[in-house]
DNA sequence: TATGGGGCTTCCCATAATGGGAAGGTCAAG
DNA sequence: CTTGACCTTCCCATTATGGGAAGCCCCATA
């Protein structure tokens, strides 16, 4: 299978499987006599592994780990569990830094007439207005 | 003041004076006859307004809209409004993204028994549990 | 067999916003 | 005058992804 057909069958693009290769987060992939890189079921079940982790927001660095804990049979749980948990909180704690944002200017807007007029008191807000 | 005291006073790192003004954010601050950069309390209230502005989450794009506004003083108080609408809604859909990843995430965890032995839901769920 | 279209290769560039650091000029205090 | 703190510009790195060019390869169809 070449890397076209492992992107569709994996949900990762050509170019990001190159690049993960690159980065050593995957394996050099075999080539083919014409130095096309040749995939197998095996390897595009690692590329959906990745897409799965990354779509739960674990950077390409925990990525890493996760597939590093998935090899190793000899692996704890727990250690799966904790990078999870970590994963967790970093989310939260992302999500509560938006939130934030999000309550202030909420705020701000309604204290905002939204007509012609050009008197904001978001923009009084921004400019400092309490000094 | 040179930049330093204006990085002091308003919050932004000189670093980003800086490139705030190479990349036209704010206009080229004077300058003293060795060279160095001039500010003064004017130019270090609009570096407040931005560093507040990126506080509250918006791109740098967006910040430029805002200080267009603000300098705009026949500005209708409605496009500011907008703006300001269209950062919650961005932050409201990138929180529910990551919201999904949080739950999904916790579902995981509390199926994971996270002792020293190799099992782990996680990573069959990573590694495509559901076919 | 020749030709064309689509896929593959590598290489370079760009993104958003920020920090790190080097090499060298400047200022103020001692 | 020296020293240390500050300024200048320039380059590099980050995170993960996409765009695109130049050139080779494969297969199907005329």
């Amino acid at each position: 299978m070449n890397i076209g057909e492992a992107a569709q069958a994996s949900g990762v693009s050509a170019k990001m499987i190159r690049y993960y290769e690159e980065t050593g987060l995957i394996p050099p992939a075999g080539r083919s006599g014409s130095g096309y890189r040749t995939y197998g079921p095996k390897e595009v079940q690692v590329l959906r592994f990745i897409r799965r982790a990354r779509d739960l927001g674990f950077p390409m660095e925990k990525v890493a780990d996760l597939l590093a804990l998935w090899r190793d049979r000899s692996r704890a749980s727990a250690d799966v569990k904790r990078l999870a948990e970590a994963q967790i909180a970093a989310l939260e704690a992302r999500i509560a830094e938006m939130q934030a944002m999000q309550v202030t200017l909420t705020h701000l807007v309604h204290t905002c007439a939204g007509d012609d007029r050009p008197d904001c008191p978001i923009l009084v807000d921004l400019s400092g207005g309490r000094p």
